[in-house]
DNA sequence: GGCTATTTGCATATTAGTTGCATTTGTGTT
DNA sequence: AACACAAATGCAACTAATATGCAAATAGCC
């Protein structure tokens, strides 16, 4: 999401979710929202921290409260890292493109995979080395369980 | 990939690679050609070291070296751990389901995104949450750079 | 069977993310 | 405007995955 691009008001955003505007909240809105692309927790970390006093937990649990609160959504592209994005109708789902080299994610247009391959294999862009469809949710054995016990402490279907 | 299908030989599948035949890259290869799904770092770590003496780092040199060589993928399904299978002709390239609950990750059919959908909401089966698609590789912009400067340690365009 | 490059084990480092607890700060109320 | 309390933040310490340096062990070739 560029400066071209209508994009959300911060405080607007945080009370719609029923979140309290805090001036670390806010900052990390702001940069999420003024974002070319999706961030870390480290880009928000180091770009925040210049204008006012934030720690690194707090970062994290700014971002878990976005999430969970549909502000953002959370990206996991591998490496360990999570990035997000905001996740506000000027913002619709998309894919990816992860780049293996200086580790930056991409927003690729909205389209079909089809169409999706033909945009990323343009003369000169991007070089393609994988694709990889991630779907999650609960699997059958899994919800079979979670209609007698409740979660517990177990991971015993490997 | 179960025993009734078709499955590669762990000492040629090294040679053919070239990599020295050492008892840990048999085990932890056998564990992979034998696996029902994609395992991670931690489960092969478990599962080998019952019959030999095995330290966890030489699990992920193995398994780089698995990489490096075309012998496994690698797969991020998010959370922060990889997840490995073989790469070989019989196991073409599909997309995995990945079970929030018990971790697990399933192969799913290698069929058009579409027909995965309805494999997918067949009754009583996954309960879909998210569908993530990565694609990896390098970026127009670092491709440009490494047609000039070799690599070297910088990560800067972010 | 011995030599050398490769591989492994061990200790230690790094990086992302989490948790418990004390302190601070929004926000609704008087 | 001051208050009170719940919510948010900071700090320190912890976990889990993975990486690195180096010395000891071993596979593959002569």
């Amino acid at each position: 999401m560029n400066s071209s691009i209508a994009h959300c008001d911060a405080s607007e955003t945080l009370k719609n979710a029923g979140l309290a505007k805090t001036s670390q909240r806010m900052a990390v809105l702001e940069k999420l929202i003024g974002a070319p692309g999706p961030l870390t927790a480290r880009d928000l970390l180091a770009e925040t921290s210049q204008r006012l006093k934030i720690n690194r937990v707090t970062i994290y649990r700014i971002l878990a409260s976005f999430r969970d609160g549909g502000i953002v959504r959370e990206i996991d592209a591998g490496g360990g890292t999570a990035y997000y994005e905001m996740a506000c109708r000027h913002n619709p789902i998309h894919p990816h493109f992860h780049c293996r080299r200086c580790d930056c994610l991409i927003c690729m247009p909205p389209l079909t995979l089809s169409q999706t391959w033909e945009w990323l294999t343009r003369p000169t862009d991007f070089s393609v080395e994988s694709i990889n469809v991630h779907i999650t949710g609960v699997c059958g054995p899994c919800r079979e369980k979670e209609y007698c016990n409740d979660v517990a402490s177990e991971r015993n279907t490997r």
